[in-house]
DNA sequence: CGTTGACTTGAAATTTGTCAAGTTTAGTGG
DNA sequence: CCACTAAACTTGACAAATTTCAAGTCAACG
């Protein structure tokens, strides 16, 4: 499978509805593929490079934000200045959700390498929303995405091993590449293995231990962060989860359009 | 400070805005709480008893809840059967918006005692709030305030040590006393040492152990689950978290009612 | 009053983390 | 182009927190 190449650099000012990606934006969560065209909120777009903020937590919440392109990690910080990273959102992911509730962000929001980033004013967003059922439905849905997906990180991280919580990291990351019309076997990882290990609640050296592992036994091949292949059944099989073998991944993926 | 008790069991069908709880309920997340007796989309009011279910992970999603009154667990299950409970919503607190985006529910909803739970029809719920800026702004809170909840959890389970997830977890519990109009200092634990050790991947022997450990040290007075008093500041201390102390949370209280 | 399930307590076992010491890579400036 | 430095990563040995195992105790209920 070879990657589709998108021009994802390319700016995008103006209505949703004409930007290029949008199907792979909020158009995935549109039935009808057309109506994705149809969508009339403004949308501004802008480039961040690696190291650069989206937002930060405690900053006042205004927008949500659509990655184009490009990785983002999202950290949460305790008081006494431990940091928790909640996600890596890419292309397609929304940023910023969790900021509506307490009118501020809760989480840095910080870019991993060079990023292409939809910003959704929100009050602008709802105005232009009332009446639109459609729309309303859409950005609930888009909200309980990240609700769904925090409760199944929560149950990786709660009730699998290290070595099934890598297996599932990286089919979740081979899975995000699929979705994105993007090889599933190869790709780079945007983020370092201290950030892996952050996210999975694991030591860096766990993180190494373990990709070496899965090296040696042939489930992966990779150099430093470039992954060439990946097996996909194997990995499946540690993680005890089926829901990312290719077979499967296809099914979701086409169930998913018909929504 | 005695706890404020309101006619609970009492069942309400009708409009949300003429329940005598939706102050709060959703009215919490109105800044006038005048707007909340104007809330016109139907409610249906059902009781049910410990180990009932709300619904099924898998079930198709149909219905937003509220919880009344009572306790409920949400249970995820991972294919090989391994479950984790992913949150304890108490009165005021809602379930189900997990299952709108894949369209069917992503947990398993267990009554933990008796519950007076609130079923808000989605379809109908969006179908009424279509041109009500307010309801639209209303509901997308409350699903960012469950994925701000989540991240608090993944970062309280990823970065806390057992002593400090358990002094977390019973300053939670004691903060959704007093939004209720609880004592946050008496009460009763609706869940088993289990189901406590399961949400926040510890060992049943390690919640126990550090219960009476609490209890040594003077931090905590309980019998069974029925918890007489707790040092508040105490176990604010402990789990690294001041956002549980009294004064914080008598302000975060003032300041969500602002909202 | 015995049975059952929930809880408690102690001792041993294990996964994963911590510490320490390399190795490789990317970036920098002469 | 090459040496130098810092950061990222890898690898091994040991330590520690928490789990597991085992054996009770307690309380509710028929």
């Amino acid at each position: 499978m070879t990657p589709k190449i998108l021009p994802l650099n390319q700016l995008h000012n103006g209505k949703c509805g004409s930007c290029a990606r949008n199907k792979l934006c909020f158009g995935r969560f549109l039935a009808d593929s057309n109506a994705a065209e149809q969508l009339d909120f403004e949308i501004s777009n802008r480039i961040l490079h690696r190291g650069d903020h989206i937002f930060y937590s405690g900053q006042e919440f205004s927008s949500l934000y659509m990655v184009r392109s490009g990785h983002v990690k999202t950290v949460m910080v305790t008081e006494d200045g431990e940091e928790q990273i909640t996600g890596f959102p890419g292309p397609g992911d929304s940023i910023g959700a969790d900021g509506l509730a307490a009118g501020q962000y809760a989480v840095d929001a910080i870019a991993l390498d060079t990023v292409s980033i939809c910003t959704l004013h929100f009050d602008h967003l709802l105005r232009t929303s009332t009446g639109e059922e459609d729309v309303q439905r859409l950005l609930l849905t888009l909200f309980s995405e990240m609700i769904f997906g925090n409760e199944q990180l929560l149950l990786t991280l709660g009730k699998l091993d290290a070595q099934q919580r890598m297996a599932t990291f990286l089919l979740k990351q081979s899975h995000a590449q699929l979705r994105n019309g993007c090889s599933p076997v190869s790709f780079t990882l945007a983020m370092s293995r201290a950030d892996i290990g952050n996210h999975l609640n694991l030591a860096v050296e766990t993180v190494s231990r373990l990709l070496t592992q899965f090296k040696q036994r042939g489930l992966i091949k990779f150099n430093r962060n470039d992954i060439d292949w990946l097996d996909i059944d194997g990995l499946a099989n540690l993680s005890n989860r089926r829901e990312y073998t290719l077979p499967q991944m296809a099914e979701n993926l086409a169930t998913a359009q018909l929504n």
